[in-house]
DNA sequence: TTCACTGCAAACCTTTTGCAATTCT
DNA sequence: AGAATTGCAAAAGGTTTGCAGTGAA
């Protein structure tokens, strides 16, 4: 099994990008935060790791990793989260049919995701209701998680 | 049938703020928006108007108005909007329970809100999956609204 | 070697804070 | 008059941009 920043890297490659290490920098720093990152906070992390790299680079390459679904926005805060990476070929799919849903707890920060089979009911409702044509939606509860419920 | 602004402005009378000019000014400025705003674009929508209020004051109006449930964020911008005004003694209630059901229209930006039964049966599907302790949800739809479909 | 990418510097936009002046009640 | 609130000024925080230099292919 590759690791997420390998498996990225990999893909960025194969799409006529380059490997560098300021790529590689924000990948780790992605794929071991627990909570999501601002591009800011990549750039504080590294120095706190004896790395740097230089801020303006880190928010450039958020946006290159968001642009081919190798990232996510959360909406609630408006941090990123590294994305699953789906085998080979479904990585086009993947990319382009995020959903999101995310359980954030109010004391950690960690956010989960969550499988949402009810959610097509709700989009029906809507649709029968008024005449918006949905395109995408975002469902994200707040709370606490099991962890910090259990002091 | 009192209007948005004044409405709001008795209610923080009510509750030991004072009235003045900058808090009506905002005020009146979500009212009329289509769109949310953030303090900011309050601020630079009021110079346009002709009217002026310091930004720093727009930021500290706008903490109050939140704190006391006259105005809501949109979680995708972090935008603010008007909150419907309860009638009398509602106020309380509306205040704490929040939902945020929004269709954000990706063109011209406006937000319809519209009432969501199907979602406790969400919930209870979380429930049931993790131990997730839920306090509140924010569910947005983004897509076409009816008006700019129709070209 | 070549061109994508990075680092640097500067500017910009947004938000926050302290304090003195204002203005509601 | 007294206290809450505003305006002003300054700083902090976050993000973007142009350009020259670097380094991956």
């Amino acid at each position: 099994m590759t690791s997420y920043p390998d498996g990225a890297l990999a893909m960025l490659k194969a799409r006529g990008y380059r490997v560098t290490k300021p790529r590689r920098l924000v990948l780790e720093a992605l794929d071991q935060a627990r909570a999501p990152l601002s591009p800011y906070e990549v750039a504080q992390h590294l120095r706190l790791v004896g790395e740097r790299a230089d801020a303006a680079s880190i928010y450039r390459i958020f946006h290159t990793l968001e642009a081919n679904g190798l990232v996510h926005r959360i909406i609630a805060n408006g941090k990123y989260r590294k994305c699953q990476l789906a085998p080979e070929d479904e990585c086009e799919r993947h990319q382009t049919q995020h959903c999101h849903h995310s359980l954030v707890c109010r004391v950690c920060g960690r956010i989960e995701e969550f499988h949402c089979p009810g959610l097509n009911l709700v989009e029906q409702a809507i649709a029968a209701q008024t005449r918006f044509a949905i395109e995408s939606h975002a469902l994200e509860f707040a709370g606490v998680c099991d962890q910090c419920h259990a002091h």
